[in-house]
DNA sequence: CATGAATGAGTGTTCATTCAT
DNA sequence: GATGAATGAACACTCATTCAT
């Protein structure tokens, strides 16, 4: 039918809401209105605001993290076959070309960083804990595989330059819409997701390479 | 005295607060009884909530951004006298310094990062216009060096690089605690603040100096 | 049939939850849930809540008024053919042997006891018209039999000492699992429903028997 | 003045309700409405509904609870003085006189005795205990003195025989206007609750006395 | 200078009930 | 004969703010 259901209807106006205001500052009152649908069917379906969040978020990563596995299954059978390694620019490219597809089917990547975003900086502890317990496997898999791939580099080391990397990404993707204004504004160039993450590459590369401290 | 007085309790307690569970979900109530202070108090003294907000800011911005002033001042004299440019790595330098100077009269760095990192994602807009009309200044100035500093950078991409970086600092620093108790559980290393910036300083400069992107 | 059917279930579930807590306090979503039944099932079965309640009676009035109807007619029947009065001990016998006898088919007397507590002590006047009006004449036959056999008491001060009994086996009956509770704590004996009847017994009969006040 | 405060108000206008309709049956909305008070009021000064219940409470047992102390101490220091135990008549007269005193200084013992009524059979668990902890001492008090003046009686028959009477008191009093209502009805007598409490005196007494069970 | 009391608007959640299928 | 979905009304409670004192 030309008008989604119930369900659908809440988590799409929610998932616009959310990433506008951040969680505590949408109401479900917020959402139910605009989404015209009873404030109680957010109760009924999800059970409580909280899960909603998550169900948000679920939208997202279900598609992503069945992709992404796929992805990588992929990239490992290829490269089992001539016996090299996965180099680090191919895993990060994989990762990059995933994010970029699943959301495309909906409407935009901007949103599902920025509700990232939120979930890192928002007291929304059950987020953190839920994404951990339901989709951790798949980055676990991931940063092994970016262990493999830099072998030079110590854990510890690794660990904080692939969160060093995260920030980069989350915080200038969550802050898309404002940033992209600004560089309008004073450079006249108005960049693309695309073009965002094509800048992206060679700075995270090059974090990635760089000299280790104190050397 | 021994009793702080009542505006520097409020803002001891809501700067804690705020950084702990975000400014929505941290009520006055929250803030006023944890100070032991009457509720009244907060709006008598800072006349709403938003203000209480700045205020917090102000703390910390207001010393940074006249240290910072004094800083580059010296680092411009310093130059002036050799007719020599100021290198990227003795700015970024004098920043951190300056970051880490400051909030050390008081508690923690931690606290201000997560505060700034709240800043840029919750839908607090008051904020973010609030300290680019009181502090806009010191920043331009800063990034105005920046820009003699690498001028082999289009303005575009030393935008957003800037960004980039910012998005690295904030994001780990901010979320400090949560990262730190991961990495320390991992590979049984506990980072200082102080260790954590080493790690950030060669990244940090990687990343500005990281090839054109299509290059 | 292994499973019983929707109605029973429901009227089991309701019974239990209904004494634990009350009848506002249980809501049809705990009732549905736990009988794990249909939330609609209810009102298609029942029509409402208020039904329910009285449908929860009726199941255990029914065989009462039934039987205890018959046990009369025996009694009567009895002393018809050798003209005797009915005495005072016997009716209060029969009554009590045929509550015992009643629930005993399903699980507990208790439940019973403590449903008819609190369709005096709640606000369900619906309840209290309910049971007058369907099984108020069991009721009359039983007084105006105690009322021959109690031919020394003006009809108040027998309707009053009816009330007081009634109360103390209300009360007890169905408090009995928090008094046992304290009774087996204190003094070490656990009484089983018959033992408490048995306690009663004198208590009643001396209660009826006492001097008339003011004498 | 006049118009009485808040506080007292919500209590005034909580007790008649609660009296009327029970404690779940009864919003805080309909308080707050009646009683033409802010509904946030009632948070305001009670914190919750569960507090205000046991406010309701405590203004009657309060005073209560003080007045039957002094009581007792009297009439312990008077059989002190010739050395004679307590008897049990007397006792239960104190209590009376004690009962029927405090609560003349507002309204009414129906109210109250409706609102034990509710204590006991509503899912008030949490009543209980308050009144357990905050006013058990002078009940232990009591059965104390009333267990010196019923030596011949095991201890867990006198413990059953006082809940027999306490089940009596409760549900007479607390159903005072419905059964008051029939009984004039029906016999043309409306009964006080002083005449209640003479008629109540030697079945109570009689209770107490009655032969052992078994015996 | 400071505060206890109060308030109107709002929160997430639960309710019994209805209804199309 | 039965049920998943939906709904309007109500719930207890919390909020930032105001104001008389």
């Amino acid at each position: 039918m030309a008008q989604p259901d119930t369900v659908t209807r809440i988590l799409d106006t929610a998932e616009v809401l959310f990433a506008e205001r951040g969680f505590a500052e949408t109401s479900l009152r917020n959402i139910t209105s605009k989404a015209k649908v009873n404030l109680a069917a957010v109760n009924y379906h999800f059970g409580s605001k909280k899960s909603l969040i998550q169900a948000v978020f679920a939208r997202y990563l279900e598609p992503f993290s069945e992709r992404f596995h796929r992805a990588l299954d992929e990239l490992e059978a290829r490269h089992a076959r001539d016996g090299s390694e996965i180099p680090l620019e191919e895993l990060l490219e994989t990762m990059a070309r995933t994010v970029l597809e699943v959301p495309a089917e909906r409407d935009s990547l901007k949103v599902f960083m920025r509700l990232l975003g939120l979930a890192y900086s928002q007291a929304q502890g059950h987020l953190r804990g839920y994404i951990q317990s339901e989709y951790g496997d798949v980055f676990s898999r991931f940063t092994e595989l970016v262990r493999r791939a830099t072998p030079e580099l110590p854990d510890a080391e690794r660990f904080w330059r692939l969160h060093f990397i995260l920030g980069s990404v989350i915080f200038t993707l969550s802050g898309l819409d404002a940033l992209r204004d600004i560089a309008e504004h004073d450079y006249g160039e108005r960049v693309s997701v695309h073009e965002l993450i094509g800048r992206l590459r060679p700075v995270v590369v090059s974090a990635m390479q760089a000299p280790m401290p104190g050397a």
